[in-house]
DNA sequence: TGTACATCAGTGAACGCGCGTTCACTGATGTAC
DNA sequence: TGTACATCAGTGAACGCGCGTTCACTGATGTAC
């Protein structure tokens, strides 16, 4: 077989893969996080417990496909978005609210995947090396939201932190550099995405986590107002 | 034995739910949430398993309790912060930092509890019905911190959510009141205490995830970034 | 103060369950000549 | 175009594990007279 060309079989082979993430999913959206079991998942597609073991090395193996994935999609999930306020010329606070928007419709649509990748640590299970990666990939696209304001006092403290952490870690300074320009407003950025990023879990974790049922507010108002006083702390606008 | 008074027994059968307890715990914070194994305390215990039966009906009674056991301990660190704050005579936005930080404090020293009122869902397990009053106990002393200021345009959306909320809901808007002596304010507490509620479980959720331990910043400082957010957007002070 | 009885903590065997994983194997499918 | 071979998907039996929970029981401890 000559490289890059793929036969049936090589094609049958992805498409078998991709079976048994969707029916993993589908079960861990049914049974609750932690209930990933590979002969649950073989039974429903009609197969023995052993033949997963062509297509995923074991357990950890297929959850690390799948937590992969939702990052992937969260990440395009926020990049769509990105482009889309691009594209329509929007001020740094409506493409705060945008990309979070994003993030929020994507959390809520699959609360299951996103309890994959935020919520508690699946015990036994050791996340893989790229995880964090993956998690920059989704918030770099918030970064350069928050460089042109002046961040107030509220948030100095942190600005003084994320300055110490970008002169001390060279592989973060390459990320922000990806997405932010000007490098003296590097820690702005930062302190806006990990600000963002708890803002982002706050709300979206508290829905997923099915504790708003009860509650007489809307996740996407309660998200928006947070990004709004984020938004109040840079002065964007 | 005449009502009210406790033999021996009481008292040893007391003292033994509580080591109970405490070794769930103890094996919870080793292992992760979501592997709580009655064999296993007891075997911890120098037990035989069906023991345990004594003394809780089962796995998900002892559960319950635990969670129980956790929202009063983190309502009583929140308490207790309230009160000294009250004598100290500080203001709202000084009480807000002193009963958050008591609340990540908690929740830091003992993150395993914390995950277990306020993380994903223990599959197959279902909260008992006192819960919300519990989570409502937690909150209640952030209510009045938000009835000074005047609420920002960042916020009034959900204040007028939680208007709607409060004429709708008799419960909540008599949990309101034990804590909002003006009702005409009310909607203002109860908009703080979600937005506090969300705050909290932002950074805190994320720290006790374990997500900061390769971040360049430390917790407490994220966590006063956001509840000083918060301040700003209802102008206390 | 002593004795008979009731209470109750704790045991050990057992049941049935679902799980991850291994192993030797069978049979179909693609491929090289 | 046909045949021999290699590849690989999938099976079924088996292993060992830990789990929640039940049941009939034993023995110690507190209590009533």
């Amino acid at each position: 077989m000559a490289a890059g060309q793929e036969g049936p079989r090589a094609r049958y082979r992805e498409q078998t893969r991709s079976e048994i993430k969707d029916t993993a999913l589908r079960q861990l959206a049914e049974s609750g996080a932690g209930a990933l079991a590979l002969t649950r998942v073989a039974k429903e597609m009609g197969l023995s417990g052993p033949a997963l073991y062509r297509y995923f090395a074991g357990r950890d193996d297929l959850l690390s496909a799948l937590i992969r994935d939702a990052y992937d999609d969260a990440a395009a999930a926020v990049a769509d978005a990105a482009a889309g306020a691009e594209e329509a010329g929007q001020n740094p606070r409506a493409r705060l609210h945008a990309l979070g928007g994003a993030y929020r419709t994507w959390a809520a649509a699959e609360p299951h995947r996103y309890l994959l990748i935020q919520g508690a640590p699946v015990p036994g299970y050791v996340a893989p090396d790229d995880t964090r990666d993956r998690a920059r990939a989704v918030l770099g696209p918030f970064l350069p939201l928050f460089t042109d304001g002046s961040p107030g006092a509220s948030v100095s403290a942190l600005v003084t932190e994320m300055e110490a952490w970008l002169a001390a870690d060279a592989g973060v300074a390459e990320w922000v550099a990806r997405y932010v320009s000007d490098t003296r407003r590097s820690a702005y950025g930062l302190a806006g995405a990990v600000l963002v990023w708890a803002q982002l879990h706050g709300s979206v974790g508290l829905e997923t986590a099915g504790q708003f049922t009860r509650m007489g507010h809307r996740g996407d108002t309660l998200l928006a107002a947070q990004l709004d006083l984020l938004a109040d702390a840079f002065t964007l606008d």
